[in-house]
DNA sequence: ACAGGTCTAGCAAGCGCTTTCTATCGAGGG
DNA sequence: CCCTCGATAGAAAGCGCTTGCTAGACCTGT
């Protein structure tokens, strides 16, 4: 049926042995046999057994990419920046990049990480926030230990490092500075005299989540201002959308709203419009990530910019073991702050 | 090191064989017998060894999901509903689906084929526009053939079927309606009275941007208008506003432009606006997809809504062989106009 | 001319699992 | 009460590849 290595060393005359090795370009071959190995291979169309090469060899050459929501660019952003990196490194033996969509879900991500640890999987990268719940966030730690103990190199990029003793099996942490960007962002709406700000907040017990709504909260805090309504929901527009009619009811004094990113700011956006409010004139909006179509939002966005295409090739540069990191090491990346039409001054 | 199947079947006291079978479940095991094994498993925290596995069941779960640009919503929406459908089948064997991002690179198209084939994976699903060149298409239905005669079931989604030999393994196709969509997207510009309609063309050489052009230039046929200009670019936002700006150049009279998706549509509008035009009232916007955020645009994008995540979720059904289309079938999903505020009469 | 290297290539032993074939044990049927 | 059959479990032969070790062949330097 489909050719085999020994059909490719019968062809080219020589044993099994030396077309492995010529494959695999890791220990001396004439140049006159590796050419007569590679006619035969080209001939024969002959393509690795991955099963068996990964079964002999102990290792294998899938990396996984683990996502929140892969129909979310933020998520897409990142990985698709982490992936460039791994498919062609010149030289190396070329990787398998996948991306596993969990879509939020705690068994999803287990199951997810038992299916690469079966696979024997070179590296994974878990991107984005991670859940609280201690009971889930320690199976992941086992898991990964697991992981980590099978020889796959782990990567963390877009949560925060694990509890003490369970960050050990990890590579490296690239984590986003949320709460500063928070915080700044929070701060652009008081230098502009907002002091009624209500607070889209994303899904509970999402690192994210509250590391978002602390530094909003740090930021009202310092400026002696009481902290507006907030209101949980997922990351989509129709949250958002929900969530704004949500705050204004419980606050009509309202001035500003902000999101937990910017798909659930748009779905504010569209909350307010029908409400006949203008934005920034009677409600400044602001959202999180700068996702490219913010821009294009009517008004367009303020947000807090995340370096997510930097982030996702470092991880991913990090996950092949291009770039080293101290053991354990931790990046953060920091936010820019974007201002733009959707916020503005509060009426005097 | 790590636990194996011998260890396991060591600490239940049966032999390897028996584990084996209560893993798979396809072999009459006593209950009692099943149960002590299951205990062993748990015990151990032992994971089947995946490519061990593969390769003596010459099979493996891996599904692979190629997608042109996964920081595309578009891509994101299908292959988020084709990998929910294939995930956790009740019963079934846990499947690993795992999204490739080509980029739109015809190697790494063909690359990642052939890892899958290397992996032997269970099916292939390949989504969004092929590229038209000859020789890749002829490269890539061999690729199909060889996988499929390895046992892949190949699913194409929102592309069109393959010439007649080639489209041989292909289990199902799903493809969109672009002509029709695009052709009463440009009717109802018509209707709406423009006559001097630029377009923002993808990239050359993909059948979804041949089949939009056409259907828009059959729109413009019937109603004895004549093409505006038209040019070419890639799909993101840049490309839309580089070439809005040359289409004005191309004919400062056009009353209207159409894009080749809403991402491109988006782009167009700022340089529109930038260029000090209002829309629709100087000049018409469409897009194509209906993306989520087309509708927070400003004005919300008038656009050709395709069913992205039935199409996707359809395709997981068919790859995993939940479902079945007539061998060789295709289905042909259809868009839906959207008319949103992007677009209005012309001034009379 | 010979001992000691340096290069290449082959042998063969697995890697951990699946699966065919065979063996065993009881339980009915004759 | 012996034999046959169904239900379970085990033995063992691979699946296709990698790799440590060994074996020639050839080249140095002395």
């Amino acid at each position: 049926m489909t050719a085999t290595l020994a059909d490719v060393a019968a062809r080219a005359r020589v044993s099994p042995a030396t077309v492995s090795r010529v494959l695999n370009g890791n220990y001396p071959v004439a140049a006159a046999t590796r050419e007569r190995v590679l006619r035969a291979v080209d001939e024969l169309d002959y393509v690795l057994n991955g099963p068996a090469s990964s079964l002999a060899a102990a290792t294998s050459d899938l990396v996984g990419i683990l996502v929140n929501d892969i129909a979310d660019p933020f998520f897409g952003i990142m990985a698709s920046a982490a992936q460039s990196e791994i498919g062609g490194g010149p030289g190396a033996r070329e990787k398998l990049a996948v991306v596993c969509n969990t879509g939020g879900s705690p068994e999803r991500e287990l199951t997810y990480l038992t299916l690469l640890q079966r696979q024997r999987a070179a590296a994974v990268i878990l991107t984005g926030g991670a859940l609280e719940d201690p009971d889930h966030a320690a199976a992941v730690a086992a898991k990964l230990g697991r992981l980590a103990e099978a020889g796959a190199r782990i990567v963390l990029c877009g949560r925060p490092p694990l509890a003490a003793p369970a960050q050990g099996p990890v590579a490296a942490t690239l984590t986003f500075d949320n709460r500063g960007g928070s915080r700044r962002l929070t701060e652009h709406l008081l230098a502009l005299g907002h002091r009624r700000i209500g607070y889209v907040a994303g899904p509970e017990e999402r690192t994210t989540t509250r590391h978002r709504v602390e530094g909003h909260l740090a930021a009202l805090a310092d400026a002696g201002v009481p902290p507006g309504p907030l209101v949980h929901g997922s990351y989509d527009r129709r949250s958002g959308y929900d969530a704004a009619n949500e705050l204004l009811r419980l606050d009509p004094s309202l001035t500003a709203v902000v999101a937990a990113n910017d798909t659930v700011a748009l779905g504010a956006c569209a909350a307010l419009r029908d409400r006949g409010l203008s934005i920034p004139d009677d409600v400044s909006v602001a959202g999180f990530d700068d996702l490219p179509f913010s821009t294009d939002a009517a008004p367009a966005l303020t947000t807090v910019r995340l370096p997510l295409h930097e982030a996702g090739a470092r991880a991913g540069r990090l996950a092949m073991g291009k770039e080293q990191l101290p053991p354990g090491g931790i990046a953060t990346f920091h936010g820019e702050l974007m201002v733009r039409g959707s916020t503005g001054g509060t009426r005097a």
